[in-house]
RNA sequence: UGGGCAGUCGCCAAGCGGUAAGGCAGCAGGUUUUGGUCCUGCCAUACGGGGGUUCGAAUCCUCCCUGCCCAGCCA
């Protein structure tokens, strides 16, 4: 797999700016970027702007980026998530090459490491337990105050640490702590636990250890011994930098990385919390992981979002140092640009009404060409067939028609898309008085959507053959939420009160042309006038199932609403 | 009220002392066998605010305001 390049100029960022200064100044040859994810939950679209940077800049400046595990915690770990990151990097289409690591690789070079700080009398064992460590460090504005076991010999710490690590002490009696300023007015600084005791098996490295670094110890030694050049992280690690300097400063690594923090994605009406979005799971809000609704990568693919789009979203939103939240809209461009040139369209009725033109024959049935996509005349064609009896869409018929309306009405000739003109002459209701079906005629001469007498005809509507059709059922989704920003949430709320009932709506009475009959799962298509969709995996012998990926755009129905 | 960071159009975001890019959204037209696409035009005398330096400041200095992050043996 080739990393995906492009011919587009990168739009200028900090970031580029530090490595452009970086390779103009000799500091380095080539850069090396690292995506580094816990694996305790699957990949958001907030990692698939990191992923894309990381990986983007590599491609870009002609360097490399490592796929590496943070696997430091094994309680929270698992390999399901491993194995689902892998699939959605890879599916978002980038390649770590052989550059596939583990925090988890580096336990023995990290216990090493850790053995030298002690020895140089810059770590020592503590045994103040969770609570303890917390009154002594202090607080915001009042500084902390040294632990009591602060002072231990170099050797009884070696001890005590060695017997940590060979499972002597119960979890949360001991750790090992950086010996460096209880009085830092940066929280971090105040002695920092880099190891902590637990008796847990580990996805990868099983029962060999009772003790875990830390993520802070971790990180930094990790991009080290990689070699990473730019170690890219968002926001909240900023605090975290002079630690990871430190630990850097204090062993001998092969190389100091610089650490450059960016801020994270936001998206309007979307939740990006991992802990949230795992409750979403749990209660059943959503279908799993990947329902569609979810901003997960998961169910961005179910949806039928493609990669393609993914990427050109995170190059367009940018990177910076500014807290923000993008409009979702710029998604959903980004979603449809790219569905626009690639899927191919077809016709769907999603509320069918009977629609007969008395002046075709009964039993005729002609087949139809019909283009497959007007942006990408290489798509080719299509048959579709066409008789006396058809669908069409509720919505394109109106008795009184508002001012502006060039759909069908009585008397008012309309085109069915790749057909011919028809001109509706008698409504016809049910007994409940709702429109059961419109009697039409038809223009012999307009096979195809056109006269030869140039005659302009305005409205153009889509339809399929009543008999020749075929059910599906149609999954059609909205926003998860209703509230744009999370924080603009009310007090005492939380984001289950905005939870918008109607994220999911079910349709199983459309009606789709039959060159849909043997669509395959992950498939893309534009319903006419109706959106993108894809066909679902849920699709078997049963019936098929499609996603509504995203609606097209409709100034008719903008500009209706304005109206009112 | 300790420390760190940030404030440029409704939403993102360039800009790095020489007189406000671009995209999304929006608005107005045009083309159109999708009220889609496409095309054209409009959309910040103004860069959180006040002082100051300078011939010249979004860019430098200064004070202030607002927002975000940090008190896990999570990452």
């Amino acid at each position: 797999m080739e990393n995906p390049t492009t011919d587009k100029t990168p739009v200028s960022n900090f970031i580029r700016t530090i490595i452009d200064r970086d390779l103009e100044s000799g500091k380095h040859k080539s850069i090396k970027t690292r995506f580094p994810p816990e694996p305790n939950g699957y990949l958001h679209i907030g990692h698939a702007k990191s992923i894309c940077l990381n990986f983007g800049l590599a491609r870009d400046y002609g360097g490399i980026c490592h796929l590496r595990f943070d696997d430091t915690n094994p309680i929270k770990e698992d390999v399901e998530y491993v194995d689902s990151i892998m699939e959605d990097v890879r599916w978002l289409g980038f390649d770590w090459q052989d550059k596939l690591f583990y925090a988890s690789d580096y336990f023995d070079q990290l216990y090493e490491y850790a053995e030298i700080l002690i020895k140089e009398g810059k770590a020592y064992v503590c045994d103040l337990c969770q609570e303890e460590i917390r009154k002594h460090r202090g607080t915001l504005t009042v500084p902390g105050k040294d632990s009591p076991y602060r002072n231990r010999s170099v050797e009884e710490n070696l001890d005590l640490f060695r017997r940590m690590r060979d499972g002597e002490f119960e979890e949360g009696a001991k750790s090992l702590r950086a010996k460096i300023d209880m009085a830092s007015p940066n929280l971090n600084m105040r002695d920092p636990v880099i190891y902590r005791i637990k008796k847990a098996e580990h996805h990868r490295t099983g029962n060999k250890w009772l003790i875990y670094p830390m993520y802070d110890y971790t990180h930094c030694i990790s991009d080290a011994l990689e070699g990473i050049t730019h170690s890219i992280c968002t926001l909240e690690f900023e605090d975290h930098r002079p630690l990871y300097d430190w630990f850097l400063d204090q062993l001998p690594v092969p190389c100091h990385p610089q650490q450059i923090e960016f801020a994270r994605l936001n998206l309007s009406h979307t939740m990006m919390s991992k802990r949230r979005l795992l409750e979403l799971v749990q209660n059943k809000v959503v279908n799993g992981w990947d329902d569609p609704r979810m901003p997960t990568l998961a169910g961005m693919r179910r949806r039928g979002f493609s990669p393609e789009a993914i990427r050109e979203f995170a190059d367009r939103i940018g990177v910076a140092k500014a807290n923000s939240v993008v409009d979702f809209e710029l998604l959903q461009f980004c979603v449809r640009e790219d569905l626009n040139k690639h899927a191919n369209r077809v016709m769907a009725v999603l509320d069918p009404v009977k629609l007969t033109i008395e002046n075709y024959p009964e039993g005729k049935v002609e087949e139809l060409e019909a283009d497959n996509n007007p942006e990408d005349p290489s798509a080719g064609v299509r048959l579709i067939p066409f008789s006396r009896n058809l669908y069409i869409e509720r919505d394109d018929f109106s008795e009184n028609p508002p001012k502006g309306w060039f759909r069908m009405s009585p008397g008012k000739e309309v085109r069915l898309k790749h057909a011919y003109y028809v001109t509706c002459k008698e409504v016809v209701r049910d007994a409940q008085g709702r429109i059961s079906e419109l009697i039409c005629t038809y223009d012999p001469l307009s096979r195809g959507g056109g006269t030869a007498d140039g005659r302009k005809v305005r409205g153009t509507i889509h339809w399929v053959s009543a008999e020749h059709s075929i059910p599906a059922e149609l999954r059609l989704y909205d926003q998860l939420f209703t509230i744009a920003d999370f924080n603009d949430m009310e007090e005492g709320k939380d984001y289950t009160d905005y939870l918008n009932p109607d994220s999911l709506v079910v349709n199983r009475v459309c009606r789709l042309e039959p060159s849909l009959r043997d669509a395959k799962a992950g498939e893309r298509y534009q319903f006419m006038r109706q959106g993108y969709f894809s066909v679902d995996p849920d699709s078997g012998p049963d019936g098929l199932v499609f996603n509504r990926i995203v609606t097209l755009k409709d100034s008719w129905a903008k500009q209706q609403a304005a109206k009112s």
